[in-house]
DNA sequence: CTTTATCCTTCAATTTCAATAGGAAAATAT
DNA sequence: ATATTTTCCTATTGAAATTGAAGGATAAAG
């Protein structure tokens, strides 16, 4: 189960992609329609700003908006961001790799496994993009 | 990713399993081939046998031991046990399924894929068993 | 120069996770 | 009987992550 975090955040992403204006969008009008705490919203926000996902802008008539096309993000990069690995076990995962010391991947039938559940996923993680969520 | 519980958990099946002998395995032995604490295998081994999957016996030629084939064993089972969900969101999962209260599920596109996301993974963990690990 | 809204740091509550301690109960061997 | 082995059970600990709040700094607009 992914954490509340990555789901708050997919959450806005969809918010904000399924509105017709392009923004720009308040964190207190996300947070109060998808049920979101406003200061954990914003801290969300703020990491997809500094991983150039969103941008934004103070004061009045400000707030956050797409820094790229929604077309162009991968769900699989908002959940690597947020959550980290995708994949089940360490030594599948593609972005966060770790040896498994106990066995021998070639030989290891839980490796085998997990590769196809994780191939499986990205197949429709990494073709997904926020614009699809509307 | 799974939890250090779970991974130790589909670890310790896939040793079981991918001995000649039937058993009983000491914990011990388990928790050192697999660089498992053996406290920790301990408790989680005692959970797999009270959910029927394993069986075992105290006293010397004592340990745990297979309670069904291992060929009928979901590894979506070992998981579900263990870990829990195995789906991304409360709102797509199949046996801890929790209504989302901020949307509409019908209309809902996050809903829509990572159902798919959870279709495409039970379509690997649930044809596959402990025995296919070996 | 007031209002609005994000930015940033710090912190606190809670929960979860991982692991350990220590003994009780059961089975076997001597 | 008694000692040894091994699982069973409860309790507890410590660390880390998660979730969220407080409060002010900064920037933009009116
Ligand atoms: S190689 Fe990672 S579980 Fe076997
Ligand atoms: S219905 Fe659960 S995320 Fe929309």
């Amino acid at each position: 189960m992914l954490a509340k975090k990555t789901q708050y955040a997919l959450k806005a992403l969809t918010y904000m992609a399924e509105q017709h204006s392009a923004g720009p969008f308040l964190i207190a009008d996300i947070g109060s329609k998808k049920k979101i705490p406003i200061k954990f919203l914003e801290s969300i926000l703020l990491e997809l700003k500094k991983a150039g996902i969103l941008n934004s802008k103070k004061g009045k008539g400000g707030g956050y908006f797409f820094n790229q096309d929604p077309s162009t993000i991968q769900l699989a990069t908002i959940m690597r961001l947020i959550e980290g690995p995708i994949a089940l076990l360490p030594c599948v995962s593609l972005h966060f790799y770790k040896k498994c010391n106990d066995c021998n991947e070639k030989k290891c039938g839980l490796n085998k496994i997990m590769k196809e559940v994780r191939d499986n996923t990205l197949s429709i993680l990494e073709n997904r993009t926020v614009q699809d969520l509307v």
